[in-house]
DNA sequence: CACGGTCATCGAACCGGTTCGATTCCAGGG
DNA sequence: CCCTGGAATCGAACCGGTTCGATGACCGTG
């Protein structure tokens, strides 16, 4: 079960299996059918934390998420799914770690227990300790996900400011002028979290453009808090005809507030936003949004990490991505009995 | 950065400072503040690999789910989350593997390499190979989900027989006579997946109790199969006026048909099933359903995974759940133009 | 005062791999 | 024929912890 007895029943030593295994130097060929044939007899598989405590390398990468306890939102799937997934293409497993701030004990530990090679960190902060700590320490790391001042870094992200500029400029295109912007939760954007505010920043940006009247607002993960949100929306200003969105997980909700209030979708009033696909899909009327590609991003995360760690020294890189509007039904012409004013 | 270097620096021997951190032998109060101050200054943390080399235990569990590609339902984030949550709560580390059937090298290699010192098995399968490995070796492993014949093995599950049946008795009690079911995709039933194989037992057999006719569908996880699955379900049979689903990721898709349709729910036409919580109040109107107690099943399933591996020669123990139907807004009476036959 | 027991500590062995340097054997070149 | 060099293999050291047995100091007891 070990190698030191798959090396005694093939009549070689312990070195020789090792060689034969890893191939960096030569064997001959009939030991090594002879070692081949006792492995396959016993099964034999090496000891991973063995193998990792020898040559440094744990051949797993860490996946660093907040804390459960607030519940995921379908994205963080699809990033988990995918990024697992691109690991394993590469022989990598995949270390989960819920750790949200810094100081997080289990965070350190990862690290400083050496039982992954690198990780992926989602979730970033535009001021992100555990990002800053990883540079320091010159930890092999990819973010999905970009902080205020991400040079030196290696992430993969989203151009949030300009995906909901373009949500917004879609929504006065077609003739809206009360527009409306549902955020991620408070405290989310309080703690800087990464599109909260870059997505704040691209509506307020293209509403000044288009001369636009809004109001802005933060929304809990959930769809009772988005059917609360839509409420508040319709009572602080009734001549609202449309709304731009991160927030997945209070979109039944918004949906809800909507029917609830007898504005129809999309003849009375449009909705739209940054949205992973197949959540935009399950909703009715489909909604109009730019896909969030979160299984490209895990993948291009996964490549990014595996090409660091295979060159230490490579320069950083990352990628932006912009996808573009995927016009489905939830958007319509500003009309109606909600645009007398 | 490691162990004798502390020991160097706080002028004891290695072992020293072992028994100082694990506290297996004393070790007279000064020395062992003087360590204590060393470490801290140096932020010592041991190194994993090593310390698993040595003791022979991880402190990893791994969860085992089914490879990506297809896309994951909401229920597997939930479980996902709640699994990472409860195991760090015990100082457990996760390890993601994907893995469909037992032949898969990924499974394989789980165990043999001694990553994880325990397992978590998501996705059961009636007759499941994966499960049949685990229990002839012995390795410490809980199920979400159980087997044709689980009386030897550890797993925490829900009585989807059961929960079914009350829905269709639900339906049944309002009247319904014509009544469909809706379940995982095919592909996952003939593969002999657990939830689709008793819930469609428990939908036949309360069915026939209560003497409905009734016709029974599989369904792709995703919001476009569940609106053909409706189409379907109409034309096979247009005074069918209640479902029954499994499906979570289809249910978008089955409300969409149903409004394309002009039926109405609640008053046309009821709908429940077998669905997470939180993605029954994500459609309008809510869903009436069976929660699955995602978070509580994942917990449990760790909880019985720690007592598991801290008492090696424990009987099996497990849990069968039987969550309450959840009265929402997607049923009613049957009446008016559906039930006119 | 000799003896037995506890406390504190140390050195050495071990966990299961990888890797370096040395050794032996053999073929080819001068 | 001797020398050189590459192929094949082995033993030993090492990675960074844990744990066992031994040792010496110190204590109380008969």
């Amino acid at each position: 079960m070990n190698i030191g007895e798959i090396a005694k029943r093939a009549g070689v030593s312990r070195s020789t299996v090792s060689y034969a295994l890893s191939g960096k130097r030569s064997v001959s060929e009939e030991t090594r059918r002879k070692i081949q044939q006792v492995i396959d007899e016993l099964g034999y598989i090496p000891n991973a934390s063995a193998r990792a405590l020898a040559n440094g390398r744990t051949s797993t990468i860490g996946l660093v998420f907040p804390p459960a306890g607030s519940h995921y939102t379908g994205m963080q799937l699809d990033f988990i799914g995918s990024v697992v997934e691109a690991a394993a293409a590469y022989d990598y497993d995949v270390l989960l770690s819920p750790s949200g701030v810094d100081s997080d004990r289990s965070f350190q530990r990862l690290l400083a227990e050496r039982r992954v090679d690198g990780a992926i960190l989602m979730e970033i902060r535009l001021q992100d300790d555990r990002v800053d700590h990883l540079v320091e320490a010159d930890f092999p790391a990819v973010c999905i996900g970009r902080t205020a001042h991400p040079e030196g870094d290696w992430w993969v992200g989203l151009d949030h400011t300009a995906l909901v500029e373009a949500c917004v400029h879609h929504l006065a295109d077609l003739g809206h002028t009360h527009v409306a912007f549902v955020n991620r939760p408070e405290h989310l954007l309080r703690s800087g979290y990464e599109s909260a505010h870059r997505g704040l920043e691209g509506f307020n940006k293209a509403a000044a453009e288009r001369g636009l009247t809004t109001r802005t607002y933060t929304c809990g993960d959930d769809a009772a808090s988005g059917q609360g949100c839509l409420e508040r929306i319709l009572q602080d200003d009734p001549a609202t005809t449309g709304l731009v969105t991160l927030n997945e997980a209070a979109l039944g909700g918004l949906y809800r507030g909507l029917a609830v209030a007898g504005r129809h979708v999309p003849r009375d009033f449009s909705v739209t936003g940054v949205v992973a696909g197949r959540w935009a899909e399950t909703v009715t009327p489909q909604l109009t949004a730019a896909d969030v590609p979160a299984e490209q991003m895990g993948r291009l995360a996964v490549d990014l990490l595996v090409e660091r760690l295979d060159h230490p020294d490579a320069a950083p890189r990352h990628h932006l991505l912009t996808p573009p509007i995927s016009l489905r039904a939830s958007t319509g012409p500003a009309h109606g009995r909600t645009t007398r004013d």
